[in-house]
DNA sequence: TATTGTTATACTCTATAACTATA
DNA sequence: TATAGTTATAGAGTATAACAATA
């Protein structure tokens, strides 16, 4: 039993699967601007009203390490979507935020990403999508999952189910 | 509008967010087997009857560049999974197929993806997973994502949506 | 000449450790 | 001594090209 013609396979391959295509297509629709799905994550945090932040609490929020967020930070910056400006109280942590056109950038990417949520939703009803997005809220919260924040592999504050 | 305190995220990012949540705990209930989900999905095909398979028609299956299919496939061998057998209408491919020990891993494999989904689905009721089971079906079925195949990012047969 | 599997190589991202400057 | 950011480096995985055997 379970060996079929076409392998029947259980709701977590399927929203793996489906996640997937849905990374992949938001990576490409933000490839032309010149950003990543990562550099995208940062824009949103540092656009919400949660800062301020250092690179230390955001690489906390998005499983990111030290040292690969200097490179995203470093590219974010030469883009001039980012400013590290210093912090006086304590010299050794920069105050990220975002610079005018990056604020623009975003506004972008959020245009973007609701595009990609219609394309994504296409096939369904009002009902099927109202009752997916309450259902998909619910497993997010109820795993744990940071809400705004992607999961790119945070094996750092691993205390899973 | 739009820069809320926790950032309101949209339904492509919370498929993203819990399918990478599920493909880490598949991942992590997997690694002390010695197996990835890279080679779960070999097994996967190979134990169906789609086959039988050569390298390269596994490798389209599956979105795996050749090169890369070699290295997976030395390692399964290595472990007894799997088997080249050569073919003798075409001496330049292979028939690939499970061992006894293959497919009892692929058993093992099977029972642990129930297991995930349980424990995934555990906050739903019955019919909410009813309907949920459905809408992913609809969505992975809309946007040709092949049946029990993951997209491990299928950059080869690219003709998007 | 084309195809199957393989090897070699470059690039990206993850992860760890070492370093600096501040505290 | 500990912490924030940075740099250096090793290790997977992705991707492309070149190669040997076979068709």
């Amino acid at each position: 039993m379970g060996s079929e013609a076409a392998p029947v396979v259980g709701p977590s391959f399927l929203i793996s699967q489906l996640g997937h295509h849905a990374s992949g297509s938001f990576a490409d629709r933000l490839a032309p601007s010149g950003l990543t799905p990562q550099h995208a994550g940062i824009l949103r945090l540092l656009a919400s009203a949660e800062g301020p932040f250092t690179q230390t609490t955001l690489g906390h929020y998005l499983g990111v390490l030290p040292s690969r967020l200097v490179v995203l930070l470093d590219q974010l910056e030469e883009a001039r979507l980012v400013a590290r400006k210093s912090n006086p109280v304590d010299r050794r942590s920069n105050h990220l935020g975002l610079t005018k056109r990056g604020r623009d950038a975003w506004e972008r990417v959020s245009t973007l990403s609701d595009e990609l949520d219609e394309s994504l939703l296409a096939p369904l009803s009002a009902k099927q999508r109202e009752d997916l997005l309450g259902v998909l809220r619910i497993l997010s919260r109820a795993h744990g999952l940071a809400p705004g924040v992607h999961p790119a592999y945070r094996r750092l504050t691993d205390s899973e189910d």
